[in-house]
This record gives structure tokens, sequence and C-alpha cells, in this order.
DNA sequence: TTGCCTATTGAAAACGTTTAACTTTTATAG
DNA sequence: CTATAAAAGTTAAACGTTTTCAATAGGCAA
């Protein structure tokens, strides 16, 4: 049924090595040779078996990136970056969703384990980072976007911790001392350095902490919504709003609005991610951007790197942030 | 190096074939060898090779999506269905996304050739229908939020025409009668069946067509943006927009809200998708709502049952879509 | 004891490639 | 011409599985 080299070869008048090599185009083969199985191939339909190559030279070239949802718009600047970095060594970028399930990311995983893929990058992966770091020391494996706080592993991220500061100091210098936080009840490393980032912020100015002040929920919009519910109904209000997402901040937005609460004025909101709606959201949303498509391009390269040699690099990179200024901050 | 079956079977004083018995719990093993073999399994820490077994059984019981790419969130959504189904028969749903460059695609269509995975679902393709046409003859491929003009390969879409008539319908019910129509510039099938939905909605209330009122763009928001600052700069204004998407028809509200033209009532606006921002966006976006995972999840039953038969299923799937009526048309 | 059936097991072929090792052909120099 | 090197081509092994087929062992009836 199914058309092999063997076929293509006999078409041709020549022996499956020989055929072989016109296909990978190695020397060692006469112009001859060349016109005759390359017009087999066409004549046939043939296209090799990726298996049996695979398998003979255990590689695929192919490196699997697993990520919880597709739904966080700004991964897909993550994965053009990731996919151009992939192309230059001719490599190709499957994506593998996990549903945020640390079990079907295990299962996934499995792929890189039976060598049906390369490597693998882990974005903002759900998996404890024993685990993790336990399996870097047998497979090619590589996070991006997220660090581990055991740090023997190669990750791509931006330093969480200092844009957490950043971004509070800013609405600190703003005058604001009331500064409310809504974040993730699941404690993501990044989520949590940008907390401390946040509670460093309040320290440097001598602002008392108030964990009244702090929110905790979901990744989405809702959250932001229901969150800011929350703070606007405390007897002493925020008169700012940090959140660890930018979808987070357009729910919270969303409440302020509602209300007739004046933002950018008597509510200063600071979102992280600068996904492309927090530019078209009335008002504007000032946020932490991310170099997303950069994080993708370097974790493929140094993975690729680190696939190539036997002394892997196991460094955490942070790439710089910024801060990007708009009407929720009154700028 | 690597761990192999023979390496367990070393272990555990089997023969390869007793252990491939024990790991694909075949009948006819003893529970001692049983035991031999998963203590060994265990020890070594192995786990089989995807691509020898994969390559002997001639089936990986991986499907492949290609998709422009990632962006358009709404995706999320019908992946989520495809996996969903996919689990069910045991196979895995791998990503892989296009940059919306057909040359690219049909480069990842190699996948499928090379048998490297069983079957490709094309979400939204740019590929021209009588290529993939073609390759449905000898592959297993099945189109996804798109119909082919060529109607003989499997599809799972919406009624686009319908929807186009439905939401313009609509418009027009409010007294409509200058409806502006923002698509894009590539002839995608669901655009242009959006779009001729749009005509005959005119046609039926006896409406003149004037194409004036139609904006050419990109999918994204500032074709929006731009689409409803030329639409008003006629000098016979709109007072309803349809757009062929949520986000081109959020980037027309942002212009609209900025300048002051009350949306809702001087403009009305209709979208197409139902994305996750269309609701918290203020005013609220009335939209035409796709069933998103239900189109996943029936295009991959489909496609797994046309790989067990020889007869395949050709058919045209269109799944009902409904209208959600917001702020942006006045209720 | 013999023969037969069943339950386990193992040896080896097969899947489709690539490639090392070897052979044949052709070209080149003397 | 011959000797030799280079070029072109072939054969067969190898990659890691699954599975067919044959073989062995044990149980049981006659």
């Amino acid at each position: 049924m199914n058309i092999t080299i063997k076929d293509v070869a006999k078409a041709a008048n020549v022996s499956v090595a020989t055929v072989s090599r016109v296909l990978n185009n190695k020397s060692n083969v006469s112009e001859e040779a060349v016109q005759a199985v390359n017009r087999a191939v066409e004549e046939l339909g043939y296209s090799p078996n990726f298996l049996g190559r695979d398998l003979r030279k255990s590689e695929t070239k192919r490196i699997l990136a697993i990520i919880g949802s597709t739904e966080q718009s700004f991964y897909s600047d993550v994965l053009r970056g990731m996919q151009d970095a992939a192309f230059v060594d001719g490599y190709d970028i499957l994506i593998a969703t996990t549903r945020n399930d640390p079990e079907h990311e295990m299962h996934l995983l499995g792929m890189l384990f039976s060598r049906a893929v390369d490597g693998v990058v882990l974005l903002a992966p759900k998996l404890d980072s024993k685990t993790i770091s336990d399996l870097s020391k047998r497979y090619r494996i590589a996070i991006c976007l997220e660090r581990l706080d055991i740090s023997d592993i190669l990750c791509v991220t931006i330093d969480n911790e200092r844009a957490g500061f950043d971004a509070t100091s800013y609405l600190i210098g703003k005058g604001r001392r009331r500064i409310g936080l809504i974040t993730t009840e699941v404690r993501s490393q990044s989520s949590v350095d940008r907390e401390n980032g946040y509670m460093r912020a309040l320290k440097a100015a001598n602002i008392p902490f108030d964990p009244d002040l702090v929110y905790y929920g979901d990744y989405d919009a809702d959250t932001g919504t229901r969150g800011c519910e929350a703070l606007m109904s405390l007897p002493n209000r925020p008169d700012a709003i940090f959140s660890i997402s930018d979808t987070i901040s357009i729910g919270a937005m969303t409440y302020a609005v509602q209300h007739g609460i004046t933002v950018g004025k008597d509510l200063l909101f600071f979102g992280f991610d600068n996904i492309a709606y927090s530019h078209m959201f009335i008002p504007r949303l000032s946020t932490v951007e991310q170099p997303c498509y950069l994080q993708g391009k370097t974790v493929i390269e140094k993975l690729i790197a680190n696939m190539k040699t036997d002394e892997p690099d196991k460094s955490t990179y942070m790439l710089p942030h910024s801060l990007i200024l708009r009407e929720s901050t009154g700028d």
C-alpha cells in the first residue's frame, strides 16, 4: 500500500542507499542517479517515513512546547520567537496543552521520555520543581516565563520580583499609599516573585503592609472584577491597584468604570504582560511589558545549544522588562 | 547509553517478546513474569521508544492541529474540544502554527505525509482548496472553522452565510438602513460567506448595496479603528457596523468611544466570535457566537471515525450559531 | 506410559530508514 | 597500457519495537 524507499529504488534502478543519499543530498552520487531518483520520487509521490528515519538517527528535529492553554494570547509571541529560533537549526516546534493539569503535563513529557521529540520547553509549568529538576538531569528540558526555586535547570524569564517592585514603586511615586494587590491563589513562582516585589516596594517607602489590601483569585478578568469590588468595599479604600496580569486589571477596571470611579485619578491601575487588549480597553492600562518574543527565541537557542553538548547550561536568564505608562496611572 | 527493551529483558531474565507483552498488558503471560518485568522497568527507569513502536505499528496515536497562530484566543476552546474527543480514543493532539504562511502550512502537512502523525485538522487553512482537496484523497485530513468550496473533504464549521445574514438582519430590525461592513482583505471562505449573508440581508430588506460602506483590512483591532474612521468620514455616515470578528469590532468601538459617538444609539456594532474580551469591553459588544468547543470535539470524532474506515465521510457539518445581544446594539 | 491440549515463552522477522564497510567503475598519472 | 586513486554504487547491519510462528513445559485422560 505505502510507497517506501525500496519502491523508489526499484523504479529508479538503483539501490536504496543511493536513493537515501539523493534524498539527503549527500555527495558521491552521479547527476544521472539524482535525476532518476528524483523522477521516481515524483512519479510515485513518495515521501520518506520519518518514523524510520528518526528511529535510525535517534533524532526527530522536533521540540515540544508544553503550555497550560493557548488562551493567554500573549503566549503567541513567545511561540513565534521559539519558532524563529528553531527554524534556524531545522527544528519544528510542536505545541501541546495541559489544561493546567500537572498529571497531563507529565503525560506530555512522556513524548520526551519516549523520544518522540528531542526536547521540551515548559511554559509556566504546573509540576513541582523537584520533579522537573530531577527529570532535567536525564532529558533536555527548559523552562520559559518562569523560574524554579531549585535552580539547576535552564530557565529564561524576567526578573518578576524586580518588575513587581518597579510597578509598585511607580504607584508610590504617584503619591499613592494604599496600594491594593490582586494576585492568584495558586502559588506560581512568578506570582510569588511579583508579590515579593510589591512588598519590598512598600517597605522601601516605609508603608506598612496591610494584608486586607491583598485579594487572591484566579488568573481571569472575573477575579479582577470581584477583587476590585472587595477592595473598594473596605472601610479604608485603596487609591491604586496592582494586578499580576492585565486580564485581571481589565476586569478590575471594568468594575471601577461601572461604579463611577475615575480611573487614573481616584484609582490608579497597574497591570502585567501588556496584552493586546490592554491598549484598546479605555482607559488604557499601564502595565509591565515582558519581552515575549525574545524569551521564546532565547529559550530555544539555549535549549538547542544544550542538545549539542554534554555540559548543559543550567543558568537562569532574566531578560529585561519595561514599564508602559498609560491613562490608568494618569499618564 | 539508552535503556531499551533488551536491557529490561536481560534484567528480568525473560525475552524481549515477554517484556513487550507485559508492557502492552497482553494475556498469555504469567504473573511471575509480569512482576519481574515491572520490577526491572522500575529499576532501570525504562520508557519505551515510541519511534520503534510507531514504526512497527505504523501508527502514532497523534493528531496534528494546524493553525495560523494562537493569537485568536477563541481557538483555545476549539482545541479543548479536540483534546477531549481525542482522549477518548487514546489520541494526543499536537498543535503547530503556520504564521499564516501557506508554504509553512504545507511544510507542516509533511508530518502527515511522512507519518509522524496519523491525521491532521486544519483550522482555517490558508492553502488553496484544490491542493487541500487533492491531499485529502491520500491522507486523513479534516477542516475546522471553515468550509471548502470544493466539498469533497470533511469539514466542521458553522453556516457563516446564515450568521452574516442573521447579524445584519438584526441591525436592520433595529431600524438601521446604512450598515457598514468591516471585513478582511484576504478572501477566506468564512469571510466571503459572512459578506454574502450581509448582502442577502440587505437585499431581503430592499436596501441597496453601497460598496462605499465596505472596508477591507486585516483581522486585527487596528483594522477596526481605521475602518470605523473611514466609514464615519463618509458624507453619508453609517448607523451600524457589522464586523466579521470581535477584535475588529472592539477596535472600531474604540474609535467611536473616543470620538464622542454614542455606541448603541448613534451607531450600533455587531461582532463575530464572542471572544472573552467582548463582554468586558464597555460598551459590551453584541456578537455571533460559534460553538467552538463543539466544533473541535466534532471534527476529531469524525476524523478518528474516518481513520478507522476505508469509506471516509466527506460531509460538511454546519453546527448552529447564536446571536448574543448586548449594549452595542442598544440591548 | 503415551498422547494431546493449553498456557507460557522465545527466536526471529518485520516496520522504513541511514550508514559503515565493501565492491565496482571511472578517471588520472606514469 | 598498467597502477592507482577517486568516485559511484551496493550490501547488509543497525535503530527499538511488535508480532508471528514455533517450541517447551505441564496437566490430564486414556
